[in-house]
DNA sequence: GTCTATATAGGGATAGAC
DNA sequence: GTCTATCCCTATATAGAC
């Protein structure tokens, strides 16, 4: 019943979608240059796809699934340093994976709107995550905040998590095509947390991040 | 030989494009729903601008003075943590008032990059606005914090405040249609100080803040 | 300074042949 | 599944009358 064999034209569709998304923004991106760049007929497209929103939102489901993948913390211990750095990582490299949905974020969203419930989803999970992780954190002594300071904390690294790669692309130096430093993003997100660390594991922190950050 | 009367329309195409701008984003205003609003042509609002980039850019100017004035840092004595509260508190003024800016940042300083260059030159006076405050805090003694750890803070202060805006528009609970509270978004700039001050004046920072969110 | 009218271009989307 | 042809609509921008 269903079609012979996977459909390779819709998945080229979407992968091309998402590298021409990343590379010249969602908006400045039409059906026909898709098409164009695919060498197939506008028509073509859209027998694939019922309008370019329906592509965004083919490609938002699978950023949402990758998404939720990488916030999976391990449950049967209490976090530690290194937990929160890989998953820094893995998060990162996912939105560096769909950062055409990051780059013009509220646009879209506004644009979008059940989109934006989902976003906002993913947002709140990450966001308990955090405070899950930081009050493990405090339980085995690394860290000394209280509840209100992790709470602030907490929102703060979601914030720099989710606008790092549009504050790097309007910072002073970067002129060059040069990709973005992920590390630098990370070490940047761990730094908020250093200031609560009791000073054995500040100075591990700072060792971690700086050897990060060097390669 | 010059206008006899200050340029009434002008002045009407800039106020209300900042207003159109500020409330639908700037890519989802076009020059003929200007002129729509204010009951001209469009090709009168063509003989004020060459094109809508135009208008932009004049707007930008504006943003560009009331930023640059509202930076100042006393420059006759230490700045102490009123100083700072102050200085955030005119800085998100600034910013709420030419909000449309924020919301399309990237794509918008990709697009115009003279702008970008402008915009860049802020954010370095930011930058080195904060990193001088902090070092007034550190040498007055109410601030504990390393060259790096300031380096690092300046950062993601100058990025918290950049992109709060744009983090309340998609924060979960936002479905009304109210305005954000920018104490709120002060708050939580303070709150990425507070954790470097001695516990003095970590609690007074608390305080402030805390009456600040109250009213 | 302001209007009307219009040129131009491009994007989104569909119909119907193959 | 794919193509060609086309329609509709909107945005930017200009010319020329008033």
């Amino acid at each position: 019943m269903a079609a012979r064999a996977p459909n390779k034209t819709r998945e080229r569709i979407l992968s091309r979608s998402l590298i021409m998304f990343n590379e010249q923004g969602e908006p400045n991106v039409t059906t026909n240059h898709i098409a164009d760049e695919l060498e197939i007929s506008p028509g073509n497209l859209y027998y694939h796809f019922r309008n370019k929103d329906d592509i965004v939102e083919h490609l938002f489901q699978r950023f949402e699934d990758a998404m939720d993948q990488a916030m999976l913390v391990p449950e049967d211990r209490d976090a530690n340093l290194e937990d929160i750095w890989l998953q820094l990582h893995l998060v990162f490299e996912c939105i560096w994976e769909y950062r055409f949905l990051y780059r013009d974020l509220v646009d879209l969203l506004l644009r979008m709107r059940h989109l934006k419930m989902r976003f906002s989803r993913i947002l709140k999970r990450a966001h308990e995550s955090i405070v899950e992780v930081c009050s493990a954190l405090v339980r085995s002594g690394v860290m000394n905040a209280s509840r209100v300071e992790i709470e602030a904390l907490a929102n703060n690294i979601a914030m720099a998590t989710t606008f790092w790669l549009n504050f790097e692309q309007i910072r002073p130096q970067i002129g060059a095509k040069t990709d973005p430093d992920l590390g630098r993003g990370i070490y940047h997100v761990m730094m908020l947390l250093a200031a609560y660390l009791r000073d054995g594991e500040r100075q591990h922190l700072n060792d971690l991040a700086e050897s990060y950050i060097n390669g």
